[in-house]
RNA sequence: CGGGGUGUAGCGCAGCCCGGUUAGCGCGCCUGCUUCGGGAGCAGGAGGUCCCCGGUUCAAAUCCGGGCACCCCGACCA
């Protein structure tokens, strides 16, 4: 036995087994300043992905990519009331450049909305410059106080998406366009459930007239923001005079919103998935969807088997797959599937003399399962592999969800899941903030979205499950990160 | 910011209470040979500001004082 450094089993301590998880997938580690992370290839690569598929949705929706300063001048931020109560307590502020005091104190961008906004102004003239769609990959820096790897850091990776529009309808349309864009990759890529909503005034964000917002059930029962979408109203548009001129020569202030998702979402992917092995990473998200494990004892075995491994691997990479042959000397082939069952390789192919004589290769599934398959038959049986293991992962995710999901709670019930399993608690709400705080108080729970009409509970709740009185809404309340 | 914990080789740790001369162990790493269908074996080898600063002492990883960093649990937080 040679084990490496176990994982922390997940029922044990949640929090250290999703570090163990990190390590051992080679994820990302810590950095030499406080609160900051290093994102390793592993974990990039995961990121890259992530980063290609929206993309793509973005520009299938018109959006063009931009980028805009990391400096923000300190006075931009205050030229919004919300904002500048929201954002300043974690914002890094430099004063000095080149040896010198600056004149205006630069903030490091907790977020764009102000310098975009400033530009915007210049941009737009006419109701034919609209609607203006544009998104940035960047980095950016908040000062919290308590960070974890990719679910808080002082700085992450992000896109932010910014857009003016005509009208208010316009500006509302795109919030939920984007929304929905967030919801169907959540879905379809990560393999992770959601709940869409539209979040409570104190949960808003800073500045905006409307958030919306995906709440995913991580495997602690611990709901995490997965992504938010704004409707920013006219709030920076009179804020930094962002006007245009209509087809009937009047004067008006755009609609805008924004949108973004971050390197938080690995975390989610982590949190959702994987076991006491390791990492468990849907095939579409996978870095590497495949690896090839050759086994052999003499030499000409080793000579045969690598001939067919790297035959394989050739047109599997051919035809697109992500594959990777481990052809290294000296570990023995069980060692090597621990390591890449850690790293949370979706499909090993496992390639002995056996297998050979027989022109097959067994392939292992992460989730579990293995089956000889013909050589000939492997490159048009991946995708089929990879749709089932991908569906059977947000199979199970959701079945998860569902299991920790109580709906139309009563105040006691609400008190006994929040105090002990924890989970998602679907109940009435009278919107009143002295509730919501209430029940944050007593539960540590907190309001995570107002569902969308598709998960709300038939029929609607008729009383707020904390005061009693009448419900004007349903809510998803539940621990957060 | 409060409570708890940890800093000794790349990783995980022992040694510290009770100071002592070459600071150990496991894994990993390097070389060679034998191995290889679920974490290989043997032999040889490389690798250390014992977190930092100060103090006590003939002598400090070890005792004392101060500091720093990280992790966990809270508080706080789009």
């Amino acid at each position: 036995m040679s084990q490496e450094r176990g994982i922390t089993p997940r029922a044990e301590n949640f929090s250290e087994w999703y570090n163990d998880v990190i390590m051992r997938a080679e994820l990302a580690d810590y950095s030499p300043v406080r609160g900051c992370m290093v994102i390793r290839p592993r974990g990039y690569g995961i990121w890259e992905l992530m980063q290609r598929a929206l993309d793509e949705m973005f520009k299938e929706t018109g959006h063009e990519n931009a980028y805009f300063p990391l400096f923000i001048p300190q006075s931009f931020l205050a030229k919004e009331a919300q904002h500048v109560e929201g954002f300043s307590p974690e914002t890094a502020v430099v004063t000095q450049g080149g040896g010198k005091e600056l004149e205006e104190p630069l903030v490091v961008r907790p977020t764009s909305e102000t310098i975009i906004y400033s530009l915007y102004a210049k941009w737009i003239q006419s109701y034919r410059d609209l609607p203006l769609l544009l998104n940035q990959w960047a980095n950016i820096v908040r000062w919290e106080m308590r960070t974890r790897l990719f679910l808080r850091t002082t700085e992450f990776l992000w896109q932010e998406g910014h857009t003016a529009h005509a009208t208010d309808r316009e500006a509302e349309e795109e919030t939920r366009l984007i929304l929905g864009i967030y919801r169907r990759f959540m879905e379809e890529w990560m393999a992770m459930p959601v709940i869409t909503g539209l979040k409570t005034e104190s949960e808003k964000f800073a500045g905006a007239v409307r958030t919306y917002a995906c709440e995913a059930l991580m495997q602690d029962n611990r709901a995490l923001q997965a992504g938010t979408s704004h409707h920013l109203g006219q709030n920076f548009a009179k804020a930094f005079e962002v006007q245009y001129q209509t087809a009937e020569g009047e004067l008006e202030h755009v609609w805008n919103t924004s949108w973004g998702v971050s390197t938080r979402l690995v975390g989610g992917l982590i949190m959702s998935h994987s076991d006491d092995t390791g990492l468990v990473c849907p095939p579409r998200l996978a870095p590497t969807q495949v690896v090839i494990v050759p086994i052999w004892k003499s030499d000409e075995q080793r000579s045969s088997v690598m001939g067919v491994a790297g035959q394989i691997e050739r047109e599997l990479r051919a035809s697109g797959v992500r594959v990777r042959l481990d052809a290294r000397d000296g570990l023995k082939p069980g060692a090597k599937y621990y390591e890449w069952e850690g790293k949370g390789v979706p499909v090993r192919m496992e390639i002995g003399p056996r297998d050979v004589a027989d022109q097959q290769a067994m392939v292992a599934r992460r989730s579990g399962g293995k089956a000889p398959v013909k050589l000939a038959d492997l490159v048009s049986a991946m995708p089929r592999v990879f749709a089932e293991i991908q569906s059977a992962l947000f199979a199970a995710a959701t079945e998860r969800q569902e299991e920790n999901t109580v709906r139309s709670v009563t105040k006691q019930q609400l008190i006994d899941l929040m105090e002990g399993p924890g989970g998602f608690a679907f109940g009435g709400y009278c919107g009143g903030e002295r509730c919501e705080i209430e029940v944050k108080d007593r539960t540590k729970a907190t309001v995570r979205v107002l569902p969308d009409p598709e998960f709300r509970s038939e029929p609607a709740p008729a009383a707020c499950v904390w005061c009693g009185e009448p419900a004007v809404t349903e809510a998803v309340w539940a621990k957060a990160y």
